[in-house]
RNA sequence: GGCGCGUUGGUCAAGGGGUUAAGACGCCUCCCUUUCACGGAGGAAUCACGGGUUCGAUUCCCGUACGUGCUACCA
């Protein structure tokens, strides 16, 4: 008796991660971690015709990120693999077989091009997409009309055909998801469907119930868009397994956009990402923005994402994985869908920026200083002085929303200015202020203990002794020294920049201001 | 069309027969700061609608509306 909970997540290949599709992950590994237990990743590519090449390392990418990485994956083998299902297709037929000859499904031989006729003549305005179901099964090509020895003879020849379940007649199909409750369906308006193709490939319906009973899973979390199949699961289980040995089912909320469901095409329309990580299309090319590389801290991306149809019931809002562990339940997760708000996202890597120190990092992730020095470096500033950046991240990093934003507001600690706000120094500059700094930067040279509180009384005294507002007078140093009206104080900034590079920026500006 | 799921401010949400219906984001005002932020103090704004049940319903029940998902040899 194996009591220890056991989750996978199942991603097919077939594109980028979207936001469900991690907090999907979250879930699960939230679960798996709180309860001891293990984390498996399986990999859904039955579809041939879907599958995109890069996808699956993609995903490893995108888990490892944010420090989700399984137990049990094609990347880290367990004893339940292999872990990809194009790799497990012999393991399914014998189920499906088993079906058929215990009168739970068939062998159905109509071709796509009957499908397709079958389709169009049942189509009416009131019912517009017909479904092969016992309403009509008899009426098509399978083992349930043909004669026993036609479909021997069939099956003999290798004549193309698929396996479909057959859905009994009156049936109430009810299920507790942990959720919703309870969930009840009528067999006779759910669809006969497919539950091995034509190329031996299991669909999405008989590899689920097969591999999570093969690999013991015994929770199953997975977006609601399956709750409409899950009565056909329900059934697999109750055929094949039995259903004291099905899984506890959660069919979590969908993740919505400004108007309606989020797609990919919203991160562009909306301008904010819906990938976890930058994702190109190999076919088309075409990028779709990851929140990495806008700039998120992955602390702040599944923290945010916890939170998007969760809570705890307290006021707490930012917390770590380990609290995230400690606290998640199932139980509390959302009925409702939620609609994605940048605004917020923003807002959650804000804190999280704050909240992280320079170097220590709880994640035991890349800390913030080597992030912060890729931002810099990708804007072209070359970064030598480990120290100067460890204070530049303290100095400025209340205000940095994204991580990108460390280049605008950290970028002068490193270089001095190229242009500057001249709208605001113009009309302030005159001859009595040129004096003042040219006075000061004689004052400020002679001085050999460059502290923030020196050059203040420095700077304070000689304003008051050449009777100007101090507030005008550091408003055109703060311009000299960064450029434009941003930053931490100027005295720190002189400070940290040191005395020559200080003098250096208040000469190269003075000269410049008199031109203007 | 059928079936499923859902509905507390603009958004995320707590609550759950009697409450001044928490909190957060965003927005607005003020304070701090002669920079930009952070921070602090306030403010505007909500129980989809209609019937029941009840002394009383945002909360329970039933309808309606709206939203959303499924309705493929896709997952």
């Amino acid at each position: 008796m194996n009591n220890k909970v056991r989750v996978r997540f199942a991603p097919s290949p077939t594109g980028g991660l979207h936001l469900g599709g991690v907090r999907t992950v979250l879930y699960n590994y939230l679960f798996a971690r709180k309860h001891g237990g293990d984390f498996i990743l399986r990999i859904e590519d039955t579809d041939k015709t879907r599958y995109v090449e890069g996808a699956e390392q993609y995903i490893f990418d995108c888990l490892k990120w944010c420090g989700m990485e399984p137990d049990e994956s094609p990347i880290r083998e367990g004893e339940y693999g292999p872990y990809r299902q194009s790799e497990r297709k012999p393991m399914y037929r014998k189920y499906a077989e088993q079906l058929v000859n215990e009168g739970f499904a068939y062998y159905a031989f109509d071709t796509p091009d009957e499908l397709e006729k079958m389709r169009n003549e049942l189509k009416t305005p009131e019912n517009p997409s017909p479904q092969y179901d016992g309403k009509i099964r008899m009426q098509m090509k399978n083992s349930l009309t043909l004669p026993a020895e036609e479909v021997k003879k069939l099956l003999a020849d290798e004549t193309r055909h698929v396996i479909r379940i057959k859905m009994p007649e009156n049936e109430t199909i009810t299920f507790t998801d942990m959720i919703h409750h309870e969930v009840s369906f009528e067999s006779s308006l759910v669809d006969d469907k497919v539950l091995l193709k034509a190329d031996g490939m299991p669909t999405y319906h008989l590899a689920v119930v097969v591999d999570d009973h093969l690999m013991k899973i015994t929770h199953a979390f997975r977006g609601e868009e399956w709750l409409s199949s899950a009565p056909v699961h329900v059934l697999l289980w109750k055929y094949l397994f039995g259903l004291d040995k099905m899984p506890q089912w959660a069919h979590l909320p969908l993740i919505l956009g400004p108007s309606g469901k989020l797609s990919k095409r919203d991160g562009a329309k909306y301008g904010f990402p819906v990938f976890a990580m930058n994702w190109t299309d190999p076919k088309t090319n075409e990028l779709t923005e990851g929140f990495k590389e806008k700039g998120f801290l992955p602390e702040a991306f599944i923290n945010l994402l916890a939170v998007l149809g969760w809570n705890d019931g307290t006021e707490q809002e930012i917390f770590s994985m380990d609290e995230l562990i400690e606290n998640f339940s199932i139980e509390r997760v959302h009925k409702a869908g939620a609609k994605f708000d940048f605004e917020k996202a923003k807002w959650f890597n804000h804190e999280w920026i704050k909240k992280l120190t320079v170097k220590s990092l709880p994640t035991g992730q890349a800390g913030l200083q080597l992030k912060v020095k890729d931002v810099l470096e990708a804007g072209g500033i070359h970064v030598s002085d480990e120290s100067l950046l460890e204070k530049m991240i303290e100095l400025v990093k209340d205000r940095c929303t994204l991580l990108t934003d460390f280049y605008e507001q950290g970028k002068f600690f490193f270089v001095t200015p190229g242009s500057y706000d001249e709208a605001s120094v113009k009309p302030k500059w005159d001859d009595a202020k040129k004096n003042y700094f040219e006075t000061l930067a004689v004052k400020l040279n002679e001085e050999n203990n460059f502290s923030v509180e020196n050059i203040e009384k420095i700077f304070k005294d000689l304003a008051t002794e050449k009777n100007i507002k101090p507030g005008e007078l550091q408003m055109i140093l703060r311009v000299m020294l960064v450029g434009s009206k941003i930053g931490p104080g100027v005295f720190v900034i002189a400070e940290t920049i040191g005395k020559a590079e200080t003098l250096h920026r208040i000469e190269k500006a003075a000269t410049y201001f008199q031109s203007i």
